[in-house]
DNA sequence: GGATGATGCTTACTTTTTGTAAGTAACTTT
DNA sequence: AAAGTTACTTACAAAAAGTAAGCATCATCC
């Protein structure tokens, strides 16, 4: 009944779980995908995000490289946040969490 | 290059990853995917978690059904910790994740 | 048989992270 | 010229996490 292994978690792992597991940042990702958007936008979609953690969650993903922001040089300044290849390849991860979570998640369990 | 959509999140995908987003979560779960275990054990192979944070978190997800919590009836009391079918179902995930992190995270990233 | 150790936590207190609300700077629309 | 939009920042309060010690229940050691 209880598997004993004495190993401690993969490095790799754990640095992907610090940082996926960070509040908001699998939503932020999700967002994302889902088409890459502009900073009022991801606050909109992302229901009770602050604007100060999403800003600062913005800047972590962009210095992990898993986010890009672009400004294009219009007059109002538009800036426009999207995915790179590294945050893309997080695609498995968000229809695996998509599948579980009609599997599992009711409305029961929001809390 | 900016694809509009006015869809808000899906709220089970929400509820998912407030779950899973909270920070230990899935090195938790990863853990016990790699064999059920003691409070000491998941302490000792999780670096750097703290009891007080772990003995919380042992609670969250028994509470929602992630995990079961079983004490034989031996003279020293042993709990087990171990996944419920819930739990297994996140192999996706975790496997996911696991690709990504092999890809992705090198020892430059982690912070 | 009292001392020491293991296990599975809890408690009191500090530090870090989040949340809230308001503010700001640049530019647009009315 | 006043009011609005966007993309943030700032000051302050609340919540969560970390730290270290404590505790209850057994078990073993001299």
């Amino acid at each position: 009944m209880c598997t004993i292994m004495k190993s401690t978690i993969c490095p790799k792992y754990e640095a992907a779980f610090s940082l996926l597991g960070k509040r908001w940042i699998g939503m932020i990702i999700k967002v994302l995908f889902d088409g890459s958007c502009r900073f009022k936008d991801l606050n909109e979609r992302i229901p009770n995000i602050s604007q100060k953690v999403l800003a600062e969650r913005l800047k972590e993903l962009e210095g992990c490289g898993l986010i890009q922001r672009e400004c294009g040089d219009e007059k109002p300044v538009k800036i426009i946040y999207s995915l790179t290849q590294k945050g893309r390849d997080l695609q498995l991860v968000l229809e695996a969490v998509g599948t579980w979570a009609e599997n599992w998640m009711n409305q029961s369990d929001q809390h």
